[in-house]
DNA sequence: TTGTAGGCGTTATCAA
DNA sequence: TTGATAACGCCTACAA
């Protein structure tokens, strides 16, 4: 069923349903209920595609996570989804997992998809595979990175500021009397590495530092253990992201420590999983959800060409639970 | 830039050009990498849209879901986008909450996108207008329903047996001698009033139901002081989904009861949550995640219009950890 | 106020 | 092995 079914049948030409659908102006009231008419009878749905096609705009955007398991990334991608619905934009949403291959391939997908803009979700994207594919296949189009810096035309950066959150929770935990701090982290991305730089910064001379630790409530239960046996002086734990934070404090209970009074434990993002943590996690609270909230909103800025601060960075603040 | 403007180059017929893209045979190998090499040189990529057009195929399905709220249901619309991405389809997500209108609503617009077909995750999309929507706007689109019931053609449902596994929980508790049990429920679906049903058939006389309890932690938890101070001889109580159950085990704690000695704490979903609480949640695995995997794979038939089973339900199995 | 004609970027058919 | 041509479904000048 086609523009120009709707036509015949109403005896007018096509040009004149297109007219209806879209609102023009300028067409006769009863012309225009007899064509509607029509089109409610047979429940006619215009055709994106051929729409995208002639008006170089296909109202599609495209989202790309890295990591699904991080909670909070994908409740961003909502946030996003639904804030550009409001303006007419569908999303395709894709997950690249953490190979630089698939993500730049992804990339490749949405240009051939002719979305109209993107968002990459995650310091992850901050590689030059990324940039690369960007420069090469969609060099011209608008788009956001969130918590993510790639330095590139059309685009703006919104960030967490992950290397401040991370200094004022040790400086928070040794203001508390805490003395030897340890930190635990997960995967090598930017923002993990700004994360273990403000660590750094504030802690002194006692740093320890366990990495590479498997992304997961396990991964963090299995490396507090072992610390916390090696090192049973350990007075409080940073961790990357809340879900370690979890598992750590699962891993410090069952050594029969005291939560808060033996051993304090924090973890980074304040999602969802710190406050049914039980006992409740202090929480460094990047405010992703703002993060994304702000992602949307430049995008469509800079899908109307209008102005849009490049790079955005919303200070961090520490939300305090039970487990400090 | 266009196949055009490549054939233009190489001195040779769109055509030609299309049959390199597309890897069709009949080719002399030497202007195949002539054309190849101009494609390369301006990392042409085609464009979706047009191929679409004429092909009569988008290569995308949609997605729609219900409740973000619902972790599982996220982490199934990833599994199903992820096995169709593999088979070249892209992924339009949606999520429409729990109005009814909205999701009328995105069926339509899946409508103008022209995907190749869809998936609706979460029995809340069994209704009334959600089945005329798909009537009206997709009446021949091949579909699948995650753990919800429509009847319709061209269809796949694929479901979790919700009734027996409240049934089985409730049995399990009986035989542990547990007496007073408890149910307690968030929102009004054909899912949820499935696992009410197998409660009260397992239950005997003794029936305490509360019922449209906020869909959070929050909720669960309030909802759980509230019963257990008024009556505080409950000796077990199940609660319609996990995040529920873990407010519930935090309020049976804050009221001094231990866990699970003095009350049994059973969830449902055996989702990421179960095992991050504190207590390890027991918890009624309906098996989200190979209903989703078995939705991915019943569409793709769908799509190749091979035979697939109309109706698929998996028996759930109860996960037992520290709480029961 | 309405219709005609051309084009958006592909692919498929048919002919060469 | 290649090219010309006609779709696919829609929108927008321009003309009437």
């Amino acid at each position: 069923m086609t523009i120009y079914d709707i036509a015949k049948e109403v005896g007018v030409s096509a040009s004149t349903v297109s007219r209806v659908i879209n609102n023009r102006p300028g067409i006769k009231e009863s012309t225009r209920q007899d064509v509607m008419k029509v089109l409610k009878k047979y429940n006619f749905s215009v055709s994106a595609q051929a729409r995208g096609l002639v008006n170089k705009s296909s109202m599609m955007i495209g989202i790309l996570i890295s990591d699904i398991r991080n909670l909070h990334y994908t409740e961003g991608a909502y946030i996003i989804e639904q804030r550009m619905m409001k303006d007419g934009y569908c999303s395709i949403i894709m997950n690249t997992g953490n190979s630089e291959e698939m993500m730049a391939s992804s990339i490749k997908t949405l240009a051939e998809r002719r979305v109209d803009g993107f968002v990459l979700i995650g310091s992850a994207f901050s590689n030059s595979l990324v940039k690369d594919a960007i420069e090469k296949y969609l060099p011209s189009l608008p788009f956001v990175l969130e918590n993510g810096e790639l330095g590139l035309p059309n685009s703006a950066e919104i960030l967490a500021d992950d290397e401040k959150g991370a200094f004022d929770a040790v400086t928070f935990l040794k203001s508390k009397g805490r003395r030897k701090i340890a930190y635990i982290n997960n995967n090598d991305t930017p923002s993990n590495r700004k994360k273990i730089e403000g660590y750094l910064k504030a802690v002194g001379n006692e740093r320890i530092i366990i990495d590479n630790v498997d992304d997961s409530y396990g991964g963090g239960y299995d490396a507090t253990l072992k610390l916390l046996k090696e090192k049973s002086d350990v007075e409080a734990i940073i961790y990357a992201v809340d879900i370690l934070a979890l598992g750590g404090e699962r891993a410090a209970l069952d050594l029969n420590k005291k939560i808060p009074e033996d051993i304090s434990i924090v973890g980074f993002d304040n999602s969802p999983y710190s406050y049914i943590a039980n006992p409740k996690l202090s929480s460094v609270d990047s405010r992703l959800g703002e993060l994304s909230t702000l992602c949307a909103e430049s995008l469509i800025k800079l899908l109307k060409k209008e102005k849009t601060e490049e790079k955005i960075i919303l200070p961090p603040s520490l939300v305090l639970r039970e487990s400090t």
